[in-house]
DNA sequence: CCCTGATTCGC
DNA sequence: GCGAATCAGG
């Protein structure tokens, strides 16, 4: 498969909505997110706003070409065929000043709304249907990658845990870490 | 282990 | 230009 001009629309258009390399790979076809994440760089679309969690860290092996300048950042020149003299209206993007974003690609819709924050009747709604689908595990088979969360009374058989895939560090499932980490204001009136 | 994007470098 | 391999992080 080649990037046809229809294939890098698709890419652009879902890169610029947020979606992953991995889901515009998948949706191509084709290609990997390798090729897919290669390509985006590329065409020089590569961070979609500020908060890269790694977007700079050229040095710790491979790559001796230490500059001594702290800054080496050649600015892409708009190539302007001859030297007119045509002052570029504000083309200028200052490193600082960085307004959030927000993309809301039209298919999503979910405001997060952190106003009077309970938990969520989705969140709820959610583990519920978790703890039907969760995979009954025991103390011993809980792993690093294993929701923690505890269901049932402990001092039963009716117990075990969620058990089912953890995705990033957290000890729960996603729906688990919804209502693992309460808002604060929920629990803050809940006194007594 | 699952996932994410970033970078490098042979092709 | 391309993308697999690798790297770095959640």
């Amino acid at each position: 498969m080649s990037w046809t001009d229809e294939r890098v629309e698709t890419l652009k258009k879902m890169w610029g909505e947020g979606q992953s390399a991995s889901q515009i790979a998948k949706e191509l076809g084709g290609v990997t997110r390798n090729a897919v994440i290669g390509k985006v760089h590329r065409l020089g679309l590569s961070n979609r706003n500020s908060g890269a969690t790694a977007a700079a860290k050229p040095e710790a092996k491979a790559k001796p070409a230490a500059a001594p300048k702290p800054e080496p950042k050649p600015r892409p020149m708009p190539k302007t065929e001859a030297a007119r003299p045509v002052p570029e209206p504000s083309t200028e993007v200052k490193p600082v000043a960085h307004v959030r974003k927000q993309i809301i690609p039209a298919g999503q819709p979910l405001p997060p709304q952190p106003s009077a924050n309970e938990i969520s009747p989705e969140a709820l709604a959610k583990v519920n249907e978790v703890e039907k689908k969760s995979k009954k595990i025991s103390l011993m088979e809980l792993t690093e990658r294993t929701c923690k969360w505890p269901v049932g009374d402990p001092a039963t058989e009716d117990f075990w845990f969620c058990g089912l895939p953890v995705q990033a560090g957290k000890p729960y499932c996603e729906a688990h870490v919804g209502v693992a980490f309460q808002p604060m204001s929920a629990r803050r009136d809940r006194r007594r």
